[in-house]
Formats: C-alpha cells, sequence, structure tokens
DNA sequence: ACGTATCTACTACCTTGGTAGTATTACCAC
DNA sequence: GTGGTAATACTACCAAGGTAGTAGATACGT
C-alpha cells in the first residue's frame, strides 16, 4: 500500500522529516532541538506551522501526549527519497541512470574507496538479475 | 567564468533551458513549439513571462532581432546539473555519492547492459585518480 | 491603407515553502 | 490562586514558480 504519489518536500520539510524517521515521531520541541544545531536556528512556531501544513499535505500525523503533539512520519523515506531521486534524473537527464550517475561521478570528488564500493554494488546488483 | 552560484531551477524553467542549451538561442515562439508535444500545452505568454523572469534572475539573456527576441542561456547546462544533483545528494544522502548511486541502483530497474556501462564508467574514473 | 497576426510589457492571481508574531489555553510550582 | 511556562491556533507576510489575460506596438499581406 506505499502509495504511489509522488512526493517533493522543500529542504526544511525534508530535515523535519529526517528527525521524524530517526525517532519514529517527535514532538516540535524535540524536532526544533534536533534541527537546532549546524545553521541558523529556527523560531518554535516555525517547525510547528511546517508541521501543520506538512500534516495536512498528509506527510505526518500527530498523536497528543498531554498537552503536547506528538508527530509520526506518515511517509517512508525510501518512497520520498526515490520519488525525489527519480524527478530529478527525469528531469536533468531524461530519465537515464547512467547519465545521472555518469554525471555525478564525472562532477564530483570520488575516492578511491568509494570507487571500489561502487564496483562491489554494482557486481551485487549484476547477480541478482 | 562559471559562476559558482547554486542553481535552482523550477520544472518550467528546465524545460526552458533545455531547449535554449540544445539550440543555443531560441524565440518565445521556438520555446513553445518545443515544449509543446508531450504534455498539456501553454499559452504563449506563460513562456513569455517566465523568460522574463529568468533574465532577471540572470538565467537567460536576450538580443533583439527584428521585433522578437532571441532568448540565449547564461548559464551551462552542466554548472546548472551539477548543482542542482549536488544539492539533492546533500539533502537526500547527507552528501554520500554512494548512497546516492546505491539508491538509485536498487530502487529503479537497471539492464544488464547499463550495469556494464556503469562498471566501465567506474573503472575509467579509477584510472584518473 | 486596413485589418490581422505577432510581439513585448504589464498586471494579476494562485500555490507552496519558509518564517515568525500574537493570542489563547493549560498546566505546574509555590 | 497566581504567575510563569510551554503548547497549540491563528494570522500574516514574503519570495518564487507557474499560468495567463489584456493592452499596446508593430509589421505584413493584399
Amino acid at each position: 500500500m506505499a502509495k504511489n504519489k509522488t512526493h517533493r518536500l522543500g529542504d526544511l520539510q525534508l530535515r523535519i522529516m529526517k528527525v521524524l524517521w530517526e525517532r519514529r515521531g517527535a514532538s516540535v520541541a524535540e524536532v526544533l532541538d534536533a534541527l537546532d544545531d549546524s545553521d541558523a536556528s529556527l523560531a518554535y512556531t516555525t517547525i510547528a506551522t511546517m508541521l501543520r501544513k506538512m500534516e495536512v499535505r498528509g506527510l505526518v500525523s500527530h498523536r497528543t501526549e498531554g498537552r503536547s503533539f506528538i508527530y509520526a512520519p506518515q511517509v517512508e523515506e525510501r518512497d520520498v527519497s526515490r520519488s525525489m531521486a527519480n524527478h530529478l534524473v527525469d528531469r536533468l537527464f531524461e530519465g537515464s541512470l547512467f547519465d545521472a550517475v555518469s554525471h555525478l561521478l564525472t562532477t564530483r570528488e570520488v575516492s578511491r574507496d568509494e570507487l571500489k564500493q561502487l564496483e562491489k554494488l554494482i557486481a551485487d546488483r549484476k547477480k541478482k538479475l
């Protein structure tokens, strides 16, 4: 029953989702706390508002615990990643997986180790065909 | 003089850019024409307005030819692709190239042939290290 | 010369993401 | 029981993407 809807999350939305996926649910305060490092801190109400909007969109749901809401993901990380990645591959490389990987490999720094891992990955994938 | 600015184009913007990249410049009518297949057709003014907005953002420029504008790309496809792909890899996979490729490989259909090509690609890349 | 088609300019509107302030409610500590 | 604290609700705003209508200018065919 994985909804085949295509998900397109904004930056903040995705960061929030990552917190929820990681802890399988969190209050506004917890999300805020988790996001507070690394970059400019947001207002409590920013998170709260965003979560409410996301609930309307069906990305999250909440249950009440005491006086506060515990939000939980309503979509799976895998689905979101897949649909966003696919969307980009389609947009940028007309759906060509090869072109996409090729692009990544030629425009980014890659370590020898990563290449080795990738080789292994492909070998594995081959076996499964 | 490749601006290192990070580009984030919307769907329509990208489709327009692709037309401009392909023909190194085009009038509104030509762009509209090129986009008209495949999906719901847009209004002439939609393209015109979008191009004007894109010019403000520095994505395109125009010269006048007769009474009409010929728009030309002001950013390179490679740069746009790179920055959009990187952005996604960062957002979705915390910057891990391996995770990104791995995800693509496991959630998409891949033909034996593609895998072979990828192997070759990686081997080549390895040599260049 | 006149009407029609073609262009650009301007304006408008809707949606979504992002950000946050204010108001209200409810609970907790003392 | 009163003040502070922590939550949610509501409202507002801005920017950007997307879509398109209307108006005004211009060229072109006959």
